[in-house]
RNA sequence: GCCCGAGUGGCGGAACAGGCAGACGCACAGGACUUAAAAUCCUGCGAGGGUUAAACCUCGUACCGGUUCGACCCCGGUCUCGGGCACCA
């Protein structure tokens, strides 16, 4: 064996090694029970960083300890390929995206590989490539087919630097998640997913997500933003049209002042073409639609609005009502019409007070009574109802039920849940993506591709324009086409998918990726579905983990999943930071992943990042922490390396001996490996806790130095001890462990070893240290033998000088004693 | 504004179920080895007081209060930081 630890050599060796004898390919066909083990697969950018290092050093400590805990273990990667950054490039370097792409996979795959993962790389799933994205277009044909895909003209949201169109989760704070541009409001003819048919049960289904952290839960819980309530049907005077409204108090519906309508609302220009308010109207709608939509939906704005000139018909109390046009209405939520009770909703007092509009109070509360003229804000809690017709007298959440039930019984209302959620826009006016599988043609209009003309390919030869417009646009050869109905002339869909929606269902592709015929064979995905656990940011807290809930529900529906949620436990792992902020090219705190990996091998790096934190927390990247971490593996070899020096034969030496007959550093020893074992199994099967998993390694290392360093030579335990730390090891620096395991004279792979036991004997420890308090504060401490029973313990305790020194001139009021730990003296 | 999460030595972090606060690592200090240095191995390391040295005492888990024999942990309130939602009627 050699003296010195070379990390460099060594980790190539292996990688080669693994990959030559395909050692982490799994099948199908095993006895073992399954586990299906995910990170969250990249996006190609080019070159791997930290937030990768830590996320697929979590993934892979958990796949090779399942896999050593006995199970069936499916662990991939693959590329989420598709996407703007491609195109990018094409534009500023003159690389095709195509070719710009794979270059780019091959890099990262190759860093992967040096990190020493143990995927399954047989199973690569790369969603730019054909034999992907025809499956994802053959799952919009489904979804088509299931009225799940449908195109409509809508409010849209438009990103000018990207040159495309967003879904509404990913617009933050009014800009592009993605690019950070204002994003504007546009009305287009676009295609959607009918996520919202899923909204109750993406809602309901939470609760079977114990295995998901709260916060994630909670913020699709509030992105999904259910609201109980009941539409109202008010008459427009003079005609009979009616205007729907949807509210959440309907037991205010006496209170109605006023009535406000968005300012798209398709009634606004109907009711004021003609009349002396046509001009001021439209001057006030164009300049709220002028307006962005982070300015428009900010609670700092001022709330302003127009009178129409128009006049509504409250159906409860015939009462006429002016009808507004206001900058606060979302013409998307509800009905984009709202009723305005300014004595019992704060926004509404608000804009009241500014025009002048009355205020009409309907809810008393108990104690004080309400007087609209000197009322400050709005009574916005549950009282009694006053003015309410028949209703006056009752408590207003009583009443609340009751009133939409009178509505009901004259047509003009009804109970109804609303969601915030709305339907998933899918398609982007960008060239890098899936086609949308459509085509239109003059008389049939809008007909979806045949399955067996799939795939619609991206032409790979275009040429890109510093515009930013999708070149398919300028590539007849792609969008001129013929009807599959008709025959006719018809022009292809040139906008793509999302890339969203090719992560969507990814993690079905693993279980069946080379499949030609299928998307997924149902046996194949039956056999390792769910996830048994999935890693990755919580930046795909809604997004991403949504859209794929939302997915494996609709494939479940269309028969081809059994499951009805994808992933069965979720780990949200934190950032790695630099000085306190997150890494980032313009801050220039970036610490390169290769670079590292150069200096102190793959395993230093793993173990640094998983030790240095709690998996879920923000990291603080240290660059003495790596150091602290490489110096712990050269400690390892260095014992290793001493004890198989200067006693050959430990090799050899039998793991038996007598728990009852061993001195006492042999048996310390026995127990401080029984412990680790212990530790190290529950931090990981319970709690992935890996970095006091890896501190109770360093301990079990330091104990073999004590018992060494005192002159403890016992072959069998010493032995022991190294090779279960070897096993202990193996997930976090597989690479090491794997050498040692061989330097130690094991057969095999140390990874496809079987991880340790501990004898629970040997934990017993013959002698406690039990503490003596008074009142609850430590005065003294007493080893005593752990056969001793309570009663004795607690004599030997209150026999000590020290305790009757403290209690000397008390009264002692009671004595608690708690078996192996304390003896508490309560004294007065 | 509303809803989550966090706050522990010089630093990253431990403490599984209310029972010895600070495991493990980093940094620092001392010692051994060495001609010397690095590396390595050993030892110490919350603050203050006390002692030749110990023993020992006081304070200490953001802050204020409560429950309890006993609180980092439970309860009430406050502050700070981080995240999410935010005119959704």
């Amino acid at each position: 064996m050699e003296e010195r630890y070379q990390h460099e050599n060594l980790e190539t060796k292996w990688q080669n090694r693994w990959a030559e004898s395909d050692a982490y390919k799994v099948s199908e066909t095993s006895e073992k029970p399954k586990y299906y083990c995910l990170e969250m697969f990249p996006y190609p950018s080019g070159n791997l960083h930290m937030g990768h290092v830590r996320n697929y050093s979590i993934g892979d400590v958990v796949a090779r300890f399942k896999t050593m805990r006995g199970f069936n273990v499916l662990h991939p990667m693959g590329w989420d390929s598709f996407g703007l950054p491609a195109e990018n490039a094409a534009i500023k370097h003159g690389v095709p995206p195509a070719s710009w792409t794979l270059d780019n996979i091959a890099n990262m795959r190759r860093q992967l590989c040096s990190m020493g993962l143990s995927y399954d790389w047989d199973r690569q799933v790369t969603t730019c490539l054909p034999d992907y994205y025809r499956w994802t277009q053959w799952i919009f044909l489904k979804f088509y087919e299931k009225g799940l895909a449908y195109k409509k003209r809508a409010h849209v949201n438009w990103c000018p630097d990207c040159a495309t169109v967003l879904a509404n989760e990913q617009v933050v704070d009014g800009v592009c998640e993605r690019c950070g541009a204002v994003v504007e409001k546009k009305a287009l003819e676009q295609w959607f997913f009918r996520i919202t048919d899923y909204a109750q049960e993406l809602l309901d289904s939470l609760v079977d997500l114990p295995g998901w952290p709260d916060k994630v839960k909670t913020m699709q819980k509030n992105w999904i933003g259910r609201s109980e309530g009941a539409e109202l049907r008010f008459t427009i005077e003079g005609t009979n049209e009616e205007l729907p409204v949807y509210t959440t108090r309907p037991d205010t519906i006496f209170g109605v002042s006023y009535m406000v309508l968005a300012a798209e609302h398709p009634l606004v220009e109907k009711l004021i073409a003609g009349t002396p308010y046509q001009e001021s109207v439209r001057a006030f709608v164009k300049k709220v639609q002028t307006l962005s939509d982070v300015d428009r939906t900010s609670t700092d704005v001022e709330k302003e609005g127009i009178f129409t000139g128009a006049y509504i018909i409250n159906p409860a109390n015939g009462q006429r009502v002016p009808l507004w046009v206001g900058n606060y209405v979302l013409v998307e939520y509800g009905t984009g019409a709202v009723m305005g009770v300014p004595a019992h909703d704060e926004r509404d007092f608000v804009f009241a007070k500014k025009y002048d509009l009355p205020i009409q109070v309907v809810i008393q509360p108990e104690n004080v009574t309400l007087d609209p003229a000197t009322m400050t804000e709005a009574f916005v809690e549950e009282g009694i109802l006053v003015n309410s017709g028949d209703f006056s007298g009752m408590p207003s959440g009583e009443g609340l039920k009751k009133i939409v039930l009178w509505l009901e019984s004259l047509g003009k209302g009804t109970l109804k849940v609303n969601f915030r959620l709305r339907d998933w826009l899918i398609s982007r006016q960008r060239y890098w993506g899936a086609p949308i599988p459509v085509v239109y043609c003059e008389h049939c209009g809008a007909v979806p591709v045949p399955e067996d003309q799939l795939p619609v390919s991206l032409p790979l030869d275009v040429a890109f324009k510093p515009t930013g417009e999708s070149p398919l646009n300028q590539y007849p050869e792609f969008y001129e086409t013929t009807c599959p109905k008709c025959g006719g002339k018809a022009r292809r869909e040139t906008d793509t998918m999302d890339t969203f929606v090719c992560s969507s269902w990814y993690y079905l592709r693993y279980s069946d990726p080379l499949n030609a015929q299928e998307a997924f064979a149902r046996d194949k995905v039956d056999y390792w579905m769910n996830v048994d656990q999935y890693i990755g940011g919580v930046e795909h807290a809604i997004l991403h983990l949504m859209y794929a809930r939302f997915f494996t529900k609709a494939l479940r529906d269309i028969g081809l999943v059994g499951v009805s949620e994808p992933f069965q436990n979720l780990l949200t792992q934190g950032m790695v930071l630099m000085d306190g902020s997150k890494m980032s090219k313009s801050k220039g705190n970036v610490v390169s992943p290769e670079e590292i990996i150069k200096k102190f091998g793959a395993d230093t790096a793993r173990l640094f990042i998983l030790f240095a934190a709690p998996p879920e927390r923000d990291l603080e990247w240290s660059e003495q922490g790596v150091e602290g971490a490489y110096r712990f593996l050269n400690r390892l070899w260095r014992i290793t390396y001493l004890c198989l020096e200067d006693m050959p034969a430990l090799k050899q030496a039998p793991r038996e001996w007598d728990l009852a007959a061993l001195d006492r550093p042999e048996r310390d020893l026995v127990r401080s490996l029984s412990q680790a074992v212990k530790k190290v199994t529950e931090d990981l099967d319970l709690r992935f806790n890996f970095n006091t998993a890896i501190s109770a390694i360093m301990e079990l290392v330091n104990a073999l130095y004590h018992y060494r360093e005192k002159g403890g030579r016992h072959a069998g335990i010493m032995g022991a001890v190294l090779e279960d730390l070897v096993l202990l090891l193996a997930p976090f620096a597989p690479h090491l462990a794997e050498e040692l395991w061989q330097e130690l004279g094991k057969e095999g792979s140390v990874h496809q070893a079987v991880w340790p036991g501990y004898d629970p004997e040997a934990l017993a420890l013959d002698e406690v240290e039990v503490v003596l308090q008074v009142n609850g504060k430590v005065r003294g401490r007493i080893t005593v033998p752990s056969t001793m029973s309570q009663d004795e313990v607690q004599d030997t305790v209150l026999s000590m000088d020290r305790a009757k020194q403290m209690v000397e001139g008390k009264t002692v009021v009671k004595v608690i004693s708690v078996p192996g730990k304390l003896v508490n003296i309560v004294v007065r």
